[in-house]
DNA sequence: GTTTTCACG
DNA sequence: ACGTACGTGAAAACC
């Protein structure tokens, strides 16, 4: 069961004020006392330290009217104003709470009493522990809940549970109401029964058990005593009403939101500001260790229901000064086309309690708002931070960012298909760009208050999309892997999107022209078997002329695919000539006349790499995609030739071997591939020699083919149909290699199925560094469906282990090319596979670096492997 | 806007 | 009886 810890802030400032006021003076440079606050932050990590709690809420008295004062007007009555030296303190104990980021709550007219007791009394999972100086909590003791009673001084404290209220007071914790009752609250000026004090109040309910069971008998009771008692019946029962803790307050907050996750950092700050260099230093490690890898920047929370609280926003043109002294969200508004610089609109900031917006024209104006964007002190969440850096940069504003609210989400849950659903999966209601200003075919005119309206609302949003995806990373232990991998490897890729490739424009015209050539070509020789000319890129009239005209066979469906094409070119030469036309054409498309819109006029294409996109954890490329630049077709592999190094540099390609087999292997645990591996076997080879049962010598090149489509088929989550369509081979066949493959290779038959139970089990697969993929199709009624999930299931945590290690590579190379102040830069990646702009004197140590990183990046069972290629073009490299 | 095809890992 | 390898993005056709 988890632990909360319910702090009484009022008890627990009063206690340490009156504890520390004679001994002690001190006070903040600027005057303010803090004995308070010092002792009240000593009783708290106290108690943090004696039950080490997961979550933590402290509350705090607000309003002057409870629902006590209309039972009874005189409740408090009478009661001494706070010192003058404790009042600004009350403050102080918050801002405390803020800074050392502990959730707190207040609710105007509500006693923190019954704010705990509700609290206390409603976390399914959690057993509650509360802190306070005061009696009275002692009612809420069950098997749930204990008090952790403050005693004399400011670190002593007592864990009062069920038992050790009887042994000490003899009573059970409901009794606390009946002995209040009985001998009634000096401090809270109520009476109870006059003359009865603690002694008595304890004899009476050690016979009678209850207030009222003791008015019951009232009449037997003899002596002054009783005469008392009759005379205030009603005295009795009101205080004891008086003395019940409500558990029912209308409060809605979860023990989860309010999980401990202390900010040392800012927690040290703050106590330094307030001059307590003695506790700031005792959690100087603490701080320094977080200060590597600490993310958060959430609203400050402890308002109640800060979700419907509508923060400030500001008019004007400029961003109001007192927003900038913090930390807040930051929204770059800007179309969702990407790089359409032009449809930028501009900023808006938050820090949940004010907004403001400054429009694009007024930015460069706001010098203040801009260099708050660049000051690294604040801490500044965004969404899609690459992107905002980006559009900033061109402007000449250098932004930097702590945060990206839509990385945290889609790490927290890569089933989120596109950025727009992100605020409503997040449960936000955020209208789109698009509902503003229009598309660019249909623009649409937005008033400045509209324009303000939603800007601001969206920096609103992102703050807490960003608070509400933190939780849920935490909940799923992905915290690490968005703050130590995925927070870093923006910035990185940031840098090499920005960095860009240099391409050249006349090698993709000169293939080009080539290609041009061949198609027309190839279009003459097609239309002449066809008989007649028409659109061979369409696959319904290129159907229709294949099937229904040429009369050629065809499955039920008529498809004009690749594969199908590849067995019909033994029947008409028509196929394999629509195959030539179909490469030629998607090359001279796609490459060499698609790639040229996008070289930039710094002779560079700057792609975007894509951190929010796939299921599994890989990066995707696109505005152009560089990662399916063609390689495998001996023509389409001369685009290559255009992508080139800087003056004087070489592109350095480096790739891993067999990255995924590697991983199987490991995760599998299969003990002869993993010696296979160790003993730099050819893996498709000893593959073969295990499925077919015979020795190296003897395998010959097609079984070796067939074995490494067989380990592909594998890593794919193989199926017999599919296995048998790649080979070309019955069904019968391909499953006995698959039955031959798992008795070869027992540890994946086990792992896979074990893998696929535990997506079954839990509705998702993980990788070695926590990514999970929720695959809920494996549960679908429909059997394909559910046999799709059972194959992704089985590939996620490979190829999304793979590209955890790929990740943690790139960040520790460019870490070292950094330290090292080389100028060698990191320019793309592939999935398995880093490109260099390297410069020639670097290419040694920079060969050396990145190999030695990418072979250690994680520590595996079995060896990895990388290949290092340099030349002076990407075809080169290779 | 969706479908088909094909480039990459 | 059915329809199947995993993960992407771009271009073109089609509706």
């Amino acid at each position: 069961m988890k632990k909360l810890l319910l702090a009484d802030g009022n008890s627990m400032l009063f206690r340490g004020y009156y504890a520390t006021a004679y001994g002690m003076r001190m006070t903040a440079p600027d005057g303010t006392p803090t004995n308070a606050v010092f002792a009240f932050a000593n009783m708290l990590q106290k108690a943090i330290d004696l039950i080490s709690p997961d979550s933590i809420l402290v509350a705090f008295d607000a309003g002057k009217h409870t629902f006590r004062h209309d039972i009874y007007p005189e409740y408090k009555g009478g009661r001494k104003p706070a010192p003058d030296d404790l009042v600004p303190q009350f403050k102080l104990a918050r801002d405390y709470l803020d800074a050392f980021n502990i959730r707190w709550a207040e609710m105007p007219d509500i006693e923190a009493d019954d704010l705990i007791g509700t609290m206390s009394d409603n976390q399914e999972g959690y057993e509650s522990i509360i802190l306070t100086s005061d009696h009275d909590l002692l009612q809420l003791i069950d098997e749930d809940t204990t008090v952790l009673l403050m005693k004399k001084g400011i670190t002593d404290m007592d864990e009062m549970t069920v038992s050790s209220l009887k042994d000490e007071m003899g009573i059970s914790p409901i009794q606390i109401t009946d002995l209040k009752g009985l001998m009634g609250d000096s401090s809270d000026n109520y009476p109870g029964i006059p003359g009865v004090g603690e002694k008595t109040a304890l004899k009476l309910l050690y016979e009678y058990g209850s207030v009222e069971n003791v008015l019951d008998h009232a009449a037997e009771i003899k002596g002054k005593l009783g005469e008392k008692i009759r005379d205030n019946k009603e005295s009795a029962l009101l205080s004891k009403r008086l003395a019940t803790i409500k558990k029912d307050v209308s409060l809605n907050i979860s023990a989860e939101s309010c999980a401990f996750d202390p900010d040392y950092i800012s927690l040290t700050e703050y106590l330094l500001s307030l001059g307590m260099r003695t506790i700031a230093s005792k959690y100087r490690e603490k701080a320094e260790a977080q200060r590597v890898c600490t993310s958060e920047a959430i609203f400050p929370e402890g308002i109640i229901d800060s979700e419907n609280a509508e923060p400030m926003r500001a008019v004007g043109p400029f961003c109001p000064g007192e927003l900038l002294e913090g930390d807040c969200s930051v929204f770059v508004s800007c179309s969702s086309e990407p790089f359409e610089f032009s449809e930028f609109k501009g900023v808006a900031v938050s820090n949940g309690k004010l907004s403001a917006f400054v429009k694009a024209e007024d930015l460069l104006s706001d010098t203040e708002l801009i260099s708050y964007l660049c000051s690294s002190a604040h801490r500044k969440t965004g969404f899609d931070i690459k992107k905002s850096m980006h559009i900033l940069k061109a402007r000449g504003i250098e932004a930097t960012f702590k945060d990206d609210a839509l990385l945290a989400a889609f790490i927290a849950d890569s089933g989120l298909s596109s950025p727009d659903n992100v605020f409503r999966s997040f449960g936000l209601e955020a209208p789109s760009f698009e509902s503003i200003y229009g598309t660019s075919s249909r623009p649409r005119i937005a008033d400045e208050r509209e324009e303000r309206e939603y800007s601001c609302l969206m920096a609103e949003n992102i703050g807490k999309l960003f608070g509400k995806a933190v939780d849920k990373l935490r909940e799923k232990n992905m915290l690490e892997l968005y703050r130590n991998m995925e927070l870093p490897l923006t910035f990185i890729l940031c840098g090499m999107e920005e960095e860009g490739i240099r391409c050249k424009e006349d090698v993709l015209s000169e293939i080009a022209e080539t290609l041009k050539e061949q198609v027309s070509v190839l279009e003459k020789g097609i239309y002449s078997i066809a008989g007649h000319e028409f659109n061979i890129n369409s696959p319904k009239q290129l159907a229709s002329v294949l099937y229904d005209e040429m009369g050629l066979p065809s499955g039920k469906k008529q498809s004009t695919a690749a594969d199908v094409l590849e067995k019909l070119k033994y029947i008409s030469p028509i196929a394999e000539l629509i195959l030539s036309y179909r490469k030629a054409s998607k090359i001279l498309g796609t490459y060499a006349e698609g790639l040229k819109k996008f070289i930039m006029p710094d002779g560079k294409i700057h792609t975007v790499f894509n951190q929010c996109v796939t299921a599994t954890g890989r990066l995707s490329s696109s505005d152009p995609n560089l990662q399916n630049i063609s390689v495998r077709d001996e023509q389409g592999r001369l685009i290559r030739k255009a992508f080139f190094p800087s003056e004087g540099n070489v592109l350095l390609s480096s790739d891993y071997h067999q990255i995924e087999l590697r991983m199987l292997a490991h995760m599998a645990g299969e003990k002869t591939m993993i010696n296979a591996f160790k003993n730099d076997i050819d893996i498709h080879t000893q593959t073969a020699c295990d499925v077919f049962g015979i020795k190296a010598e003897n395998v010959t090149q097609e079984m070796r083919r067939r074995a490494k489509t067989v380990n592909f088929g594998i890593v794919y989550g193989i199926s017999d149909f599919g296995l048998s369509e790649q080979l070309g081979i019955s069904r019968r066949e391909a499953h006995s290699f698959i039955e031959s493959y798992y008795k070869s290779y027992p540890g994946i038959k086990s792992y896979m199925d074990s893998v696929v139970a535990s997506c079954e089990e839990k509705g998702y697969v993980s990788t070695l560094c926590g990514r999970r993929r929720e695959i809920p199709e494996i549960k679908d009624k429909n059997r394909n469906v559910r046999e799709f999930g059972k194959r992704a299931a089985m590939n996620a945590p490979i190829q999304g282990s793979a590209a955890d290690l790929i990740k943690i590579a790139m960040i520790n190379i460019s870490g070292k090319l950094k330290e090292g102040g080389y100028r060698s830069k990191m320019i793309l990646q592939v999935h398995d596979e880093l490109i260099f702009d390297v410069p020639g004197d670097e290419l040694e140590a920079v060969e050396k670096i990145v190999t030695d990183e990418m072979t250690t990046a994680m520590k595996l069972d079995v060896p990895l492997t990388v290949e290092c290629s340099a030349g002076n073009n990407w075809f080169e490299a290779k």
